[in-house]
DNA sequence: CCGGTATGCTACAGAAAATATAGCAACTTG
DNA sequence: CAAGTTGCTATATTTTCTGTAGCATACCGG
């Protein structure tokens, strides 16, 4: 089990706790950049979330525990995980990325 | 030691190697968006960098292995560890970060 | 030339985190 | 009522990370 990982409170290689730092070390977790990223379309069902990024159970829940205890993810019962609007703002400041990775890669030796 | 991590080879969580997964895979390990975020303005010492992070040296030096292999950091004699231009353009895209955090501490409990 | 300091690391034992696999309890569906 | 879906727990094993010590090279002042 996990601590909370708020903001205020300390974080890995933080004491201050600036919330900068307690996120880059929430999604310095592993697992938890690829979790939000499956959800940035839909809501997803634990095991389409677990089957598609290929982790134990055991981790998916807690990197899942810790996205809603940061209010980025809400579980749904009748559509499964998915982002709140914060989790939503988010990812969105996140999908740059993905047009720069396609940049990066042809920078790359195959 | 950790294996290359490269665009069109199989990451973690994903057999295709997208780029975007695999960009996803190496950020999303311990202490790599830490350390891509203290290079953000200047140039830092591997010491300076291990102190300002708080990590071990031996993975403080594998991250900072696989950040040179991804072109996204370079050692440099007179200066120390510093972003490539690749590097600069990622952490760019991550500065929007900074702020949102700060939207995002106001919104969860102390 | 000698002691001190800065540099980028490596080595290694122990602790913590993640994996792989099995399975459970509650619920819906046929 | 049997089978499937749901979210999840348990446990043994493997992998990763930490904490600490230390090394080799280079420079710098005396």
């Amino acid at each position: 089990m996990t601590k909370p990982l708020r903001p205020g409170k300390p974080a890995r290689g933080s004491a201050s706790g600036r919330p900068i730092m307690v996120l880059l070390d929430l999604l310095g977790r592993r697992w938890t950049l690829r979790l939000l990223w499956e959800l940035r379309e839909k809501p997803r069902r634990f095991r389409a979330l677990q089957d598609a990024i290929g982790a134990s159970p055991a981790i998916v829940n807690e990197r899942l525990r810790e996205l809603r205890d940061a209010k980025l993810v809400v579980l749904d019962d009748t559509s499964g995980y998915c982002l709140t609007s914060l989790g939503g703002e988010l990812v969105t400041l996140l999908l740059p990325l993905h047009v720069w990775s396609e940049k990066w890669a042809r920078h790359l030796p195959k």
